[in-house]
DNA sequence: GCATAATCCTCCCATATGGGACGAATTGTA
DNA sequence: TACAATTCGTCCCATATGGGAGGATTATGC
């Protein structure tokens, strides 16, 4: 009997899963359960898609970074997005200057600290995040779709408190 | 009335939380919820140890996964690391060699496949690994301080279900 | 069995990243 | 007001990181 060529079933399931890889008794053995599984999974949400930002977009990460952070509240300064985020000064300084040259961003004075200055989203960089965020959605919703509404919320809830007691660490 | 000087209740109490940032409302608007905030966790967790231990120990993130993945079990091959923590080859590759020319670990030749070789942890590496790994299990305690012991459980059920069921993108 | 393809690891190189120092500006103190 | 101390953003430089090529080995197809 001739072998036939694979159907689409064949070939999903030839994808191999984490829990078939030799390594995936360490997330039982690992001294720090919890904190391994969160990188590992940070790491696999967003590694790849932050490398494909760069390379199609020529977007660095903390260009991505700054881009959040001004789509949520426009006018930061390059100070509030360090002490969020926990990068270093020279490279959110960095990533403002490369976005200022590619015009996604403005850099304009703060009236009250002529050291600072305020970072302002042109209408190109509002409409760049709008075309990669739903990127990051999407494979959020993979990422989450193996659990049920309920234990989302659950998630959502642990999450929460996790991120709101954190101490801000310089 | 003359100030007093600071007691230590008031050391604590200037110690900044995340909420305090001018960008926690972040968290709420931004439209990846889940996984911003475990990309946040991570980044907190994760960084401050890592960049302390290669300064104190001149230990690169790729060495510390290496010596990782062999605690839980001796004599992998580099590809086996690579599928598990989504490192490029060439990260690892160098790693092995760091850890080699320090004595952490040896690599012998793989019986079955001449091409891969064999990674083994010395005793210096156990050792090594015996003293850094505390750091990592106090900082997660303290991340996990927040939560309730059910609230803990339920983080372990979601994080192994999410863990479990991911596919490895390669 | 042999040629071709695929896989494994390493090396080379361009670039991203982080530490430290510097000038400018502000705040604190006498 | 003067003057020191702190803070802000940027620049310089060493290093970590990732892509791609290449030699060696194994797997595949005829």
């Amino acid at each position: 009997m001739p072998r036939p060529s694979k159907t689409p079933a064949d070939m999903e399931e030839t994808v191999p899963l984490v829990r078939d890889l030799k390594l995936f008794g360490l997330f039982d053995t690992v001294p720090i359960r919890q904190a391994y599984r969160l990188a590992f999974l940070t790491n696999f949400y967003r590694a790849p898609l932050l490398r494909r930002i760069e390379q199609e977009h020529g977007l660095t990460r903390p260009e991505w970074t700054i881009l959040i952070c001004l789509s949520h509240q426009d006018g930061l300064n390059p100070r509030d997005i360090c002490d969020f985020t926990e990068q270093p000064r020279n490279n959110v300084s960095r990533g403002a200057a490369l976005l200022e040259a590619k015009g996604l961003i403005t850099r304009g004075p703060d009236p009250d600290d002529a050291r600072r200055a305020l970072l302002h989203l042109t209408e190109s960089g509002r409409a760049l995040y709008a075309r990669l965020m739903p990127l990051f959605q999407a494979r959020e919703a993979e990422m989450l779709a193996v659990l049920s509404p309920e234990e989302r919320a659950q998630l959502d809830h642990l999450l929460t408190r996790l991120t709101a007691e954190l101490p801000v660490w310089r």
